[in-house]
DNA sequence: TATGCGTGGGG
DNA sequence: TCCCCAAGCAT
């Protein structure tokens, strides 16, 4: 009784215990009891987990974060970087504009902002590859400003909590005034994480664990048993298929032929294996032309690799060239320069395949 | 406003 | 084996 009119809703002790326990495996954050300390976030470590954590998980952004602050530990030190040596760390990370933009975002902050984050949630909103939720959470966890954070996580928790059952996307403007109304001015930043980390741990997309939840009290979808079924989500369009060809050359001195692919679009800006167009199954298949002349051999396996709008199979060759023949299509690159993690996974996929072949 | 853009893990 | 989903952004 007492509790739902102290209205719960809030950065309880209880709430801040959850997301104690997870920052210990978050290097990006700063625990509250550091916080009150005066222990402030480091701006650039602040953007640079948000942008990782772009449609990615935490799981999987710790080891990137852990390798680009270990190898450029300030903005400034970003800016400087080789493009190729910014894109071989992100690969394998996806959605590799956000690498592009994060090296543009780097190079503005040193060019227009002397090196400094600005602690402004419009002239953030302005940066490559800052949208509205990273300006909010630079702005809420870096600078402690009290701008609302709607991640996917959040939109959850709240569709939940007042029982919204309109669908995604439209829903949003809906969530986004019921997150501003619950952003406290007080230590915004350590309440925007503690409500994702709520989401993402506890108000879970399925069977969520509405009996630990500290949020239990107010829920109106835990009061009606709706929980489960929120937030409705308009229904995707089914995946088309696409085939393409790769051909792996090699010169016996070990160098690869690869090549860089242009800057927009599917993998810009990575390193890949020259090969064909990929195009829809139900299409003619494209002609494919061979990046140098040799005998080039087909795998018995092929590659399969599903994007985030198509599935792909791709037809491997193989070959041994000949130190003087000329490529037509891409650069060998050396042995000793060629890390099999600088390329995105479907074409380490297919390198795999070829050394299995070997 | 709708679409393009990666990848890996869980159910 | 599939589908869903994850701390979204750019155009």
């Amino acid at each position: 009784m007492r509790e739902k009119a102290q209205n719960p809703v809030t950065l309880s002790d209880e709430l801040l215990g959850w997301y104690d326990i997870h920052a210990r495996i978050m290097p990006w954050r700063v625990p509250p009891q550091n916080r009150r300390a005066g222990q402030t976030p480091d701006p650039y470590r602040v953007w640079l987990s948000e942008v990782m954590l772009q449609q990615t998980t935490v799981v999987t952004v710790r080891d990137y974060f852990e390798r680009f602050t270990a190898r450029w530990p300030t903005v400034t030190d970003l800016a400087r970087a080789r493009d190729a040596d910014v894109m071989g760390e992100w690969a394998g990370l996806g959605y590799y504009a956000r690498a592009r933009n994060l090296l543009k975002c780097a190079r503005a902050v040193v060019a227009d902002h002397d090196g400094a984050f600005p602690a402004d949630h419009s002239v953030l909103l302005k940066l490559p590859g800052i949208g509205p939720y990273t300006a909010a959470a630079i702005s809420s966890i870096a600078f402690d400003l009290p701008h609302a954070v709607l991640d996917g996580n959040v939109e959850r928790v709240m569709a939940r909590l007042h029982d919204i059952h309109t669908p995604l996307p439209d829903a949003k403007p809906l969530l986004m005034t019921q997150a501003e109304a619950l952003t406290p001015q007080q230590r915004p930043g350590d309440y925007a994480q503690a409500v994702m980390d709520l989401g993402a741990t506890i108000c879970t997309p399925k069977s969520p664990a509405c009996g630990i939840c500290p949020w239990r009290a107010p829920c109106l979808a835990r009061a009606r048993g709706t929980a489960a079924d929120l937030p409705r989500k308009t229904p995707k369009k089914p995946k088309p298929t696409r085939r393409g060809t790769v051909y792996l050359g090699q010169r016996e001195d070990g160098a690869w032929l690869l090549e860089t692919r242009p800057e927009k679009g599917l993998l810009g800006g990575m390193l890949g294996w020259p090969g064909s167009e990929w195009v829809d199954i139900t299409q003619p298949p494209p002609q494919t032309t061979p990046p140098a002349d040799a005998q080039w051999v087909q795998l018995n396996a092929e590659v399969r690799h599903t994007f985030t709008h198509f599935h792909l199979t791709l037809a491997v060759f193989t070959a041994q060239i000949d130190p003087s023949t000329e490529p037509h299509q891409g650069r060998f690159i050396p042995r000793s320069e060629f890390r099999p993690s600088d390329l995105p996974t479907v074409m380490r996929k297919a390198l795999n395949l070829a050394k299995d072949a070997l």
